[in-house]
DNA sequence: TAAAAAAGTTAGACATGACTAACAAATAAT
DNA sequence: ATTATTTGTTAGTCATGTCTAACTTTTTTA
């Protein structure tokens, strides 16, 4: 898993909040950008990256949702800020007003081994010094985080290990394509136009939406050479 | 004083060290650059504007010498750095050889406060886990820093309030320009290829190089609107 | 001291992530 | 339902800091 730059950081964060504050999950552009103290066309080319990347979905000029692989790292960076929050109050002598700008700064230090000390040096605190409740350390979940189909590189090969639509509707065109939990898949492309992919299996090669590709959890095939 | 760019942080800390290192002081592009892992072009340019600064001082393909501005900003990097690592071996549980990856990311923070709470916190260290010494907090003397002639943005206007270098040579070339302590003087213009300046006072206009100009201490003018 | 090697510079390209200006789509108001 | 307003997108520009390739200067060495 890539390291992500400050700014695909922040603007994770921004949409995890932004969708916390209101009570409905409707979050669009402008209000990232005014969060973020952007301008619309930023934080537009921003989000289009980051829905590349699978982060986050949306269609064009529609609203925007945080995919599960986004989310939890919204939520690291959540953690880590209130973390950081929690140790200027209570060790660095900072005023509940004071901690805000510079945990904005510590919460990109890059560092597994340094949360989990801090952690346990603050006595693993469950509220920062605003009453904000503290996340859990994602590392369990997140090692659970299975790659869908959507996740892959262009030339990768998979099997299925699950479908995680249920619904009769999904699963009547798994079938139809033909698809087996043992059919041995290749991604052959990505447009970015819509976000489709192309995948062959078996000597055919199809066209299906990101929506499909992100329902199906696969098993990456390691590359022979 | 501007905040600096986490690279131009990179590069100043870069030239400390490698003069610190090497007991003569002729520090060179190339050096800079493997130092910091980046090609020697790369160097090039990002001297050039550490210079424009008025941080270093070199001539075309010479060596670089660091400015008394721009070593007391690199002194406070490796004084963050080291307190950092303090912290992480000493209450973060990190080995010696652990600390410095992520001391290298938390010595670009942007707080006094914080670095001033943290040595507090440590109790006063005077050295690093390494054993190399912390250098004090450069607050003090760093007010004391007063600007020459060369640090002045186009435009503005200033008293000479002192001259640096006492030779002769120097002295009589101010005397046969006719500056003097209470000449107005106000700087017209910078010119990048040399580094030299356009100065007027007392209705005449005069070129003086780089090298002069640093060696002008001058009290601002605030400017009148 | 003249050729070879090393050191340093410039010019031009690229990635990132901002911006403005102009345009397109969706929502609100009359 | 047809404007008007808000919201979102695209195209093109800019600054930062990197790179490669070609070139120049300095230093070395034979």
């Amino acid at each position: 898993m890539k390291k992500l730059t400050k700014s695909e950081e922040d603007y994770l964060k921004a949409l995890f909040h932004l969708i916390e504050e209101q009570q409905n999950d409707e979050v669009g552009t402008n209000q990232v950008a005014q969060h973020l103290d952007v301008k619309p066309a930023s934080a537009s080319a921003m989000l289009k990256k980051l829905r590349k990347k699978a982060f986050i979905d949306f269609e064009k000029y529609g609203k925007i949702t945080l995919l599960p692989t986004g989310r939890n790292l919204a939520l690291d960076m959540v953690r880590k800020h209130r973390l950081w929050e929690t140790f200027l109050h209570e060790h660095m002598d900072f005023e509940w007003d004071e901690v805000h700008e510079v945990a904005e700064q510590l919460e990109h230090i890059d560092s597994d081994k340094l949360i989990e000390e801090l952690e346990r040096f603050l006595g693993h605190p469950k509220f920062d010094p605003h009453g904000d409740p503290i996340p859990p350390s994602s590392g369990s979940y997140k090692a659970l985080d299975k790659p869908s189909l959507a996740d892959l590189e262009v030339g990768e090969r998979c099997y299925i290990s699950a479908v995680n639509d249920h619904s009769s509707d999904f699963l009547r065109f798994v079938k139809e394509l033909g698809l087996a939990l043992s059919s041995e898949i290749k991604l052959e492309e990505t447009r970015d136009f819509d976000g489709s992919l192309s995948i062959s299996f078996d000597g055919k090669k199809i066209n299906v939406s990101r929506k499909f590709a992100q329902n199906v959890t696969v098993t990456r095939i390691p590359e022979r050479k």
